[in-house]
DNA sequence: CTCCAACCTCACGTTACGGGAGAGTCAAGC
DNA sequence: GCTTGACTCTCCCGTAACGTGAGGTTGGAG
């Protein structure tokens, strides 16, 4: 069975100056031609394409990518395993992100500073990156955007002030809980738990028991958190850890 | 406090070239400059080359970050917010991509073949990216690049007969097994099925018990490799399935 | 036999920088 | 106060990985 270069590049997700790109550069060139010319793809070339799109998806320059494929040393087994190594590690890096976006979304709700190290942390070695046409697509005016910019983004005056103070009483009443000597394992501190997680979601972003308590052990483990709530009162800090964690094995 | 372009480059892991080419375009200017005429950043541009980064990270061009940007609808939280959604999906699509991986690792194995249309589902929605330095350095002579070449990739044809025939014994014995009527939770089930992930890990690739029952789930999941098992025995993929699960959980 | 879609080969354009030239600037040490 | 080495400035040309036609050929459905 053998492919055009319009089948190739249909299925394949890349277009038809992509393939004569390649084939221009030799990382692949079809393994026949018709008479008249045109390109003839067979399985062992789209193999070999496969393996060029997720070292690309890696981030490997084209010309990386024709040292490693041409590396008589390694199978196509060899391959697969490297890039599951390297699609793990990838997927780590992305996750510490999105705990670094987490985080600065909570101290700017609380209002800590943070200085422009630690903005920068995660981004310790990595370089640029593309996502394209699903990002592209979904940005502009696709439902999911217009749907995430009517939730939240443009509230009012009034509005942040409601917040603020919705914020405010629900750390007085944790306050007065505490001091009442409720566990923070009790119906009644799960329930201000429960509170704080539907206010996020409400004014800010979904917040899903996995995230809510990710917070909680944000609250813990990095000091200016834990200062910040300590500084309110102490061992408010881990009383609300424990709240959210109690709140969120009961509910999930 | 205010910075200069060199400190910026460094906390942000970018050149000095790149800070120089997002003033030219108007992407990043410094809020201020030395009477000299040596660019000065303040905080407020490190938030935006913090938001810069990101997006950039997630696949969008520059003028589009640019757009995003200057959306006056939008503020930080707002940013934070689509980033942290943004990041999820792509973090999702990268699990898939592990997963094809996985499923491709395990086809080859067994000697089912994939059609193209199957190798490129992953790639249904996306375009290039990049992984650079951390990709780059990591390949060619690396520690890890040759620890992974010394464990695999270069077998000799005896080699390949050795963990062929070593396969097929272990198939015999688990049908065997099931012949006896063993429970697929068995210690017998559960002892083969070890041996199964330890054969993986030895010859192929580190098969931790969370991807041992990823496959596990795909044997019965996947037509192709269900009517595979069940080819050799009815019942067999499900028996797999089980063990393999039960070895796991007992392990673990 | 006729189309139109799909294919071919140039060939120039674009994005996001890399890298160097040539010249001015800053701060630490003598 | 002067040197000197690291840092900065503004051009400006180079590159990778294609995008985007231009102009011409082919192939199969009707």
């Amino acid at each position: 069975m053998s492919y055009t270069v319009g089948k190739v590049a249909e299925f394949a997700g890349v277009t038809v100056r992509t393939l004569h790109h390649y084939d221009e550069i030799g990382l692949l060139s079809p393994s026949d031609r018709s008479r008249t010319g045109y390109r003839r793809y067979d399985d062992a070339d789209l193999l070999r394409l496969q393996q060029i799109m997720y070292y690309r998806e890696l981030g490997f320059s084209l010309d990386e990518i024709a040292t490693i494929l041409d590396d008589p040393h390694a199978d196509a087994q060899a391959h697969l395993r490297r890039q599951h190594e390297l699609l793990s590690e990838r997927i780590t890096k992305l996750q510490k992100m999105v705990y670094a976006i987490e985080f600065a979304m909570e101290a700017e709700k609380v209002g800590i500073q943070l200085t422009p190290q630690e903005r920068f942390e995660v981004f310790g070695d990595f370089d640029p990156d593309k996502h394209a046409e699903e990002a592209k697509e979904r940005w502009g005016d696709t439902e999911a955007y217009r749907e995430s910019m009517r939730r939240a983004g443009r509230y009012t005056k009034e509005d942040w002030q409601r917040i603020k103070d919705e914020m405010t009483q629900w750390g007085e009443r944790v306050v007065a809980l505490m001091d009442s000597g409720a566990p923070a394992d009790g119906p009644d501190a799960m329930q201000l738990a429960e509170e704080h997680r539907q206010h996020i979601s409400q004014w800010y972003y979904e917040c899903t028991y996995e995230i809510h308590t990710g917070l909680a052990d944000m609250y813990l483990a990095d000091e200016r958190f834990e200062a910040f709530y300590e500084s309110i009162k102490t061992g408010l800090a881990r009383y609300l850890h424990d709240a959210i964690h109690a709140n969120a094995i009961m509910r999930a």
